[in-house]
DNA sequence: TTAAATTATAAACACTGTTTAGTAACTTTG
DNA sequence: CAAAGTTACTAAACAGTGTTTATAATTTAA
């Protein structure tokens, strides 16, 4: 049935359509401010057909994240090299930093908005960064089978590297740094040297 | 000129009555889905008239935002109160987490949510949080002074310490925790461990 | 008492996400 | 090949949104 498969390819591809529209939309002009129709228009079709497509506006954020949580891995990969375990998880806390930092607006869909989160039911796992979890997890258990970290507990480890790197992200995306008065390069290096004086704090 | 007292008393008490609305409004139905249409009608005027008060509804959110800060800060002010620096940056850094958790929504538009910091202009300072931070920093430096903290720069230090507490907090408030296959319950006492272990690795 | 200023609102504007009903094109069947 | 069935698409409508404007009502000042 050679009819039937070319129209799944035609269904996914025009799925990849609407989707690479909304990504670049969402990133240069954020999620609320992109509209169904804005994304109907860039690619010529109604705003009805999007819906033929994807059940709802959330349904396409969250296939946006799961987009974004990829490039996100390739960065991990590409970046968190080392064989030593405790630099690797230097590398690790960097590279998610600075991803954040030089990504805005989808560390803000990945990480800050709640929208995304009605997608996942309640009491169930959260499939799009599970990976990067993992990373995570997997790094902090290298460092401490050797006895690298201060720490006891690899989940406790994992809340508190995460809660530190989110928190010092997403203080900066939703620009609560302005509290400090602090212009915008002292603030990146804070941010720097706050990570480096909290991997310090870790080193057993 | 008892008129024009009378006519600014008048006008604040009007002011109120629409932050009570709205307060009352975004927090049990969250900022986006509260309709100024809603909070007009829920204290009886049109929907105009909120515009003769406030300037838009970036603005009533900033003003709530205003008194949100205000009740945690008498939080700090009831909770924070030992003699020993250490002990109280303890006491500040549970009463925030706690703060965070038992009052979410609130939580959300204080920390979180991009809308409100419209209202402060680029390269102006934040002053709806500055006593709260003010109130952190001199926790720090009170620490600091005596030796008990392994930070050399109080500022570095406060980043820090808001970084982890907001880290925590707000991922557990955007539902991020999704990741960790975990309850509600333990969910509740890995984030009360991380920050005990956190106060443990900054200590000197 | 009239003129000016203030206060409130109905209605409109330009949007939003989403659904429905109907049309045009393609696929299958007789 | 033509009729029937299926699919892909969209115009229009629905029910909402934040905000502005023109107008009416009330209050103050002259």
């Amino acid at each position: 049935m050679g009819i039937s498969e070319r129209k799944e390819r035609d269904k996914q591809e025009m799925r990849g359509k609407i989707i690479d529209a909304a990504i670049s939309m969402f990133l240069t002009e954020g999620y609320e401010k992109t509209s169904i129709r804005n994304i109907a228009e860039k690619i010529e079709y109604s705003p009805a057909t999007i819906y033929l497509y994807y059940k709802d506006k959330d349904e396409l954020l969250y296939e946006v994240q799961k987009q974004a949580f990829e490039k996100l891995e390739l960065e991990f990969e590409a970046k968190v090299t080392s064989s030593d375990p405790m630099e690797r998880l230097e590398q690790l806390c960097y590279t998610y930093v600075r991803f954040g930092k030089n990504n805005k607006e989808m560390y803000d869909l990945m990480f800050m908005m709640k929208a995304p989160m009605n997608c996942v039911d309640e009491d169930e796992t959260w499939n799009n960064n599970t990976d990067s979890f993992d990373f995570l997890v997997k790094c902090l258990s290298d460092c401490m089978e050797k006895n690298l970290l201060r720490f006891d507990n690899v989940m406790t480890a994992a809340l508190s590297v995460w809660a530190m790197g989110h928190g010092l992200v997403s203080l900066d995306v939703s620009c609560r740094f302005k509290a400090m008065q602090m212009d915008e390069v002292s603030i990146n290096a804070a941010i720097e040297e706050a990570i480096g004086q909290y991997l310090k704090l870790i080193k057993a």
